[in-house]
RNA sequence: UGAUCCGUAGCUCAAUGGUUAGAGUACCAUACUUAUAAUAUGGCGGGUCCGGGUUCAAAUCCCGGCGGAUCAACCA
């Protein structure tokens, strides 16, 4: 007959060692898909890592949330395929080989050529694949590695082609300038990415000036100038940080709903009566009150105050379409020269009062918002800084000078100072002064940056914005509130994709066009390539047309080939097409946005849709996904937009291949995933954020090491939900290892150490619960409870709740309450009914343990299931992984049982607890027990679990206390939440009288069910349901109580009751005497024992117990046993003998 | 700077708006131990980050701060 395995003791390391190992003999993930061909496929996408960094604990957890959806899918039979992938373009694959060959950007094309950069991009970039895979191995997650997408691949970037290439088409791609952040120092425009690298914005003091900008009187702003005289003049104040700006100046923009003023006052430098218009909130920034109607007539230039008027007031979109003059009119910055209708009083929401004047100096050239209000009122644009940081020519004394200090010139004077000079000088600065304020650097030169207008290239997803959130709506996110709220605020303030990035190793923008005219007018030809096949037949053309030639040697078609079998820079750069008029068209230089990479996987894992259409129809869209927080802008969001965009492109393919009468709005509404998980990020112990500079990063393999990756596993599930960030410490997890998979690895060994002796293998037949005791009809109903709420919890994607109540379950349960009430049936006694229908019992909750907790522990799970099964072949599984979930039995479940076997643990705990008291032990029997039952039902409870409490507790006698015999004190409150609507306000007062109420109060109450209180002199009829009444006091006895439950014991110990005790004293010595000898369970003793008076009554009148408790036939007593043990009985001192009998 | 999340005992976490805010752990003490690196019992330990408000009742809902985290950025 097979045995169970038994062991020394826990190694979870070495269980997943033997266990992994095993997995890759038998092909155990391949197997648990094949097993599901054909069944409903669950849909998951592996967000690609990448490989260009080292993989660390935070990894472990989302990978551990991955792997466990898509293992628990598949036990409750779906097919889970689980298609791996690689991120493998972007910026910090190309600073990392920057770093590593100690080159910058501008290198790139001279010291080395790009074919060579990107080489070395190519190779880097999976430089750390064999530590993900062994990560990936080791954590036991399983994912296809053998034939991962990979970004940089042709077939990848075909497939994002053709999606480019469906967006052009659609109208979705366009370019266009945007107002980018710009580093004159570097000559480069800056990623998001760079500028948010540490240390980027900092806190600088720069030149701020408060301007005024003269106003022009017309028809339109009359009822500004209506009480000025005809010679007076009038100014708009604007400040900036950026003086420099101001001859690009082609607007000013007011906040709609603001309150603005028209103040009559002096210029604070000229000393000139000015009117100056400016929010009223911020009055107080420039004016002081006490100066409020001042008199102008003293004023001198020694003043200290300004004399201030308010002349009028008015919202902001009042003073809309309002002009002014140009400030400072150059040659260069001319009307003309800006385009469109400049100098006039814009209104935008942006504006706020916080700081300035609430006038917005408006350069569209140099500010996002400035753009974007620019553009909507058509005031052109003037771009006065060339890419070096300097004023162009044409501005008179400002021409060609830096605008910051770009070039570390020792001699640099300020611009921005000269301006602001010249501005107090002309009566048009009402303010200069230094203003510290937070403003982004490069992080390269540390030089500041600038906005400045590039031509980027641009997907319009604002045009598809409702679609995605509607489709937004339908995601069940975990946790909720970041679909809500930061994704939905997200969506809701969407701007267009800017997909451009002026970098190298990235995919190309498959976008070519004829090179500008000389004079630059003249229609541009231009074409988006949307597959190899396209840029082949193009390639051709060009060739035919004479402007491309293969190189000698090659003929052509060897030569298409060859330049189309690398779709990355250089080598898509060599290529020109051809256009309709026949002249040579150019690709455009960009890249795009790696996040386009990422976000098309759906499509481009599977070369979509040029092959494989039928397994993307089955595969998209996702079930499932999962990552961290930190990509709901990112990967969730680009998943998100292409899949919304899409759609129609999707339904045109999907056509093809789908039978006929597919409902395909239904089945592929443009989402691209179900359910999404973001898990929060991993702190360490400190709650600080994991980095090298702080050297606080968990190495991952030294905690699967040392730990095991069940026990790693199990941590960082139960520990926090997943979405929270968690503070990651080791002995959290030595706890876990401690607490749980100890006591489990325990309660089975024990019952593989007695299921062997008795050989135990359930070849019996099934003992239906009905038939069993109650203990084990408890502990199936909790099983079967326990069944239900795990498979709620992760059906709901709360793995966290399942995992505590696995805990919960194994620990209080099943190893605290049922073995240890159950040890002796194991052990005692013949093989048989009993004794199988425990075996039965403890065999079934492991195994379903072994099942319910797979998910999230693999290899212990495994491990555990296949030593059962291996003894008993109940299942014939291969491993836990290949069977299924395991489904609750309703008939099993008796929640009475299992509330009442709750009171019995309660009072036992009760009970304990007040022997404790009272000092005396457990091995001490006691006669009798009072328990205040407050109702029939609650005493028929108790009473069906009371030879548990007896035993547990070593009491003989249960008596219970009816509530009407006047010997229990009660206590009554309010029922809070049943009383909360009826009574209101009067709560309080119902609360202090129900304090107030006698024990015939509360008597009557119970007789009667209900009763008439007198609030403020009102009749109030309140009933049983509406109050609690618990039992408190017993009074003369020691009592204890926890909820509804009371206890009272008598703990007068009689001469026979110590007796008792003293035998049960002498068993327990004499079973330390026979562990002590080393004799086996099994083994029958001899026992002589010397005569001592104090305890012969004793042993005489309890033989029979003693004898059949230490396996013995009989206790010889004699006068002195010689080489005997001396022991201790309850302060009695004697000597005994114990051989093992023959 | 904004948006979002989080803030409860030394630590890790609980608590459908309902009345002495609970567990585990750590620490101390006692007992127990033919499954246990166990267990039982008791003790120690917070008034829920701070300040307002709503409510008969707030850890929980609202407002404003503070601190931490993430993402985003365009702040004149």
């Amino acid at each position: 007959m097979a045995k169970y395995k038994e062991y020394q003791q826990l190694n979870l390391p070495a269980i997943s060692q033997e266990v992994l190992a095993k997995w890759e003999t038998n092909r155990a993930f391949e197997k648990s898909v094949e097993l599901r061909e054909g069944a409903t496929p669950f849909v998951f996408y592996e967000g690609p890592p990448s490989a260009n960094g080292l993989p660390g604990i935070h990894h472990v957890i989302s990978r551990t949330l991955k792997d466990l959806v898509c293992r628990y899918k598949t036990m409750r039979g779906f097919q889970v395929k689980r298609k791996g992938g690689w991120d493998t373009h972007g910026l910090p694959v190309e600073l990392g080989v920057e770093k590593m060959l100690g080159i910058t950007k501008e290198d790139i094309g001279k010291k080395i050529s790009i074919a060579e950069y990107n080489e070395t991009c190519r190779r880097e970039v999976l430089k750390y694949k064999d530590k993900w895979d062994e990560l990936t191995r080791r954590m036991g997650y399983w994912v296809d590695l053998k034939d991962p997408y990979i970004t940089f691949e042709n077939n990848y970037i075909e497939s994002l082609w053709w999606i480019l290439s469906e967006l052009y088409r659609k109208g979705l791609l366009y370019e266009s300038v945007s107002i980018q952040p710009y580093s004159p120092a570097a000559g480069t425009g800056l990623s998001s990415h760079e500028l948010n690298q540490p240390g980027c914005y900092k806190d600088v003091k720069d030149t701020s000036a408060v301007v005024m900008f003269k106003a022009v009187r017309d028809k339109k702003s009359e009822f500004l100038f209506k009480d000025l005289a005809a010679d007076e003049e009038l100014f708009f104040m604007a400040w900036t940080t950026t003086p420099w700006t101001l001859p690009s100046n082609l607007g000013l923009t007011v906040g709609p709903k603001i309150d603005y003023v028209l103040v009559k006052t002096l210029n604070p430098y000229t000393h000139l009566p000015v009117n100056v218009v400016l929010a009223k909130a911020l009055l107080g920034k420039y004016f002081k009150p006490e100066a409020e109607n001042g008199d102008f007539a003293s004023h001198s230039s020694e003043s200290k105050t300004l004399p201030w008027k308010i002349l009028g007031e008015h919202k902001g979109a009042k003073l809309e379409e309002l002009r002014y003059e140009q400030l400072l009119p150059y040659e260069a910055n001319t009307p003309e020269k800006a385009g469109g209708d400049p100098f006039r009083v814009l209104l935008g929401d942006f504006v706020t009062t916080e700081d300035g004047t609430g006038i917005v100096h408006t350069a569209p050239a140099f500010g996002a918002d400035d753009y974007k209000v620019g553009t909507k009122y058509n005031i052109g644009m003037l771009v006065m800084v060339d890419r070096q940081g300097k004023f162009i020519d044409g501005l008179g004394e400002f021409s060609n000078r830096y605008v910051k200090n770009y070039k570390d010139d020792p001699n640099y004077v300020d611009v921005n100072v000269d301006i602001s000079v010249k501005l107090k000088k002309e009566n048009r600065a009402f303010r200069i002064e230094k203003y510290e304020h937070n403003y982004p650097h490069c992080w390269r030169t540390d030089k500041p940056v600038l906005y400045y207008p590039l031509d980027a290239w641009f997907i319009r997803t604002t045009a598809l914005k409702d679609r995605m959130v509607e489709l937004n709506k339908t995601i069940n996110w975990k946790p909720r509130s970041t679909g809500e709220g930061r994704f939905g605020n997200w969506l809701e303030n969407m701007v267009d994709w800017n997909l451009s990035r002026s970098r190298y190793w990235g995919t190309p923008l498959p976008v070519w066009r004829t090179d500008p005219d000389d004079d630059g007018a003249g229609a541009r030809e231009e074409i988006c390539i949307g597959s190899v096949a396209q840029l082949k037949e193009a390639v051709r053309a060009s060739i035919m047309a004479g402007l491309m030639s293969p190189p000698v040697g090659d003929d052509v078609e060897t030569y298409i080939n060859k330049i189309t079998s690398d779709l990355h820079k250089p080598y898509v750069d060599e290529i020109v097409l051809v256009s309709t008029t026949g002249k040579p068209m150019r690709r455009v230089a960009d890249l795009i946005d790696v996040w386009f990479d990422s976000g098309a996987m759906p499509y481009a894992q599977w070369h979509f849709p040029f092959e494989n259409q039928k397994t993307f129809a089955e595969n998209y869209p996702a079930d499932f996904i999962a990552e961290g927080v930190d990509q709901t802008r990112g990967w969730f969001y680009t998943l998100h937009a292409l899949g919304s965009l899409l759609k129609e492109s999707v339904h045109e393919e999907l056509k093809k291949v789908v039978p006929a009468g597919t409902d395909l709005d239904a089945k592929y509404p443009g989402l691209a995933y179900k359910t999404v998980v973001s898990n929060g990020l991993v702190l360490d112990k400190n709650g600080n954020k994991m980095s090298k500079r702080l050297g606080n990063v968990v190495n991952p393999f030294e905690t699967i090491d040392k730990f095991g990756a069940d026990a790693t596993r199990w941590y960082l599930i139960t520990n926090a939900s997943p979405w929270e960030s968690m503070k990651f410490d080791l002995d959290g997890i030595r706890e876990v290892q401690r607490k749980f998979f100890g006591t489990l690895y325990n309660t089975y060994q024990f019952f593989a150490l007695y299921a062997n002796v008795d050989g135990f293998d359930f070849k019996e037949a099934y003992i239906p619960p009905v038939e069993r005791p109650e203990i084990d009809r408890w502990i199936l109903s909790s099983l079967n409870s326990l069944i239900v709420k795990v498979t709620e919890s992760l059906d709901d994607y709360e793995p966290t709740i399942a995992g505590r109540l696995i805990e919960e379950f194994v620990d209080e349960h099943l190893s605290n309450w049922y073995v240890r009430l159950c040890r002796r049936r194991f052990w005692k006694g013949e093989y048989e009914h009993d004794k199988i229908c425990a075996y039965q019992t403890l065999y079934e909750c492991l195994e379903t343990i072994s099942r319910l907790m797979a998910p999230i522990s693999p290899f212990f799970s495994d491990w555990l299931f296949t030593n059962l099964e291996d003894a008993t072949g109940r299942i014939r599984a291969a491993s836990v992984h290949h069977v299924d979930f395991p489904v609750a039995n309703a008939d099993f479940i008796d929640l009475p049982l299992e509330e009442r076997m709750q009171m019995a643990q309660d009072a036992s705990s009760l009970i304990l607890s007040l022997r404790k008291k009272v000092n005396i032990k457990v091995r001490q029997p006691l006669q009798k027990v009072l328990i205040p039952v407050l109702n029939p039902a609650m005493k028929d409870q108790l009473q069906k679990v009371e030879d548990l409490v007896m035993a547990e507790v070593n009491v003989k006698e249960i008596q219970y206390l009816s509530g009407t015999d006047g010997f229990i004190k009660k206590k009554i409150k309010p029922n809070f939440i049943a009383l909360g609507k009826k009574l209101g306000a009067k709560m309080k007062a119902v609360s202090t009288a129900l304090a107030q109420f006698t024990q015939e109060n509360i008597e009557k109450l119970e007789k009667e069910g209900d009763i008439t209180l007198f609030i403020d002199k009102e009749p109030l009829i309140l009933t049983i349901n509406e109050v609690e009444i618990t039992s408190e006091d017993i009074p003369g006895w020691v009592v204890a109580n926890k909820n509804a439950l009371t206890v009272a014991l008598d703990v007068t110990v009689t001469p026979e009751l110590a007796q008792e005790g003293n035998a049960r004293e002498f068993v327990n010595r004499i079973q330390k005497i026979r562990k002590d000898n080393g004799y086996d369970l099994t083994d029958r003793i001899l026992v002589k024992v010397a005569d001592v008076p104090a305890l012969s009554e004793s042993l005489n009148r309890f033989n029979e117990y003693i004898c059949a408790e230490i396996l013995a036939d009989s206790i010889e007593l004699v006068k002195e046993p010689a080489n005997g043990t001396e022991i201790e009985v309850n302060d009695i001192f004697l000597k005994v003998f114990v051989t093992k009998k023959a």
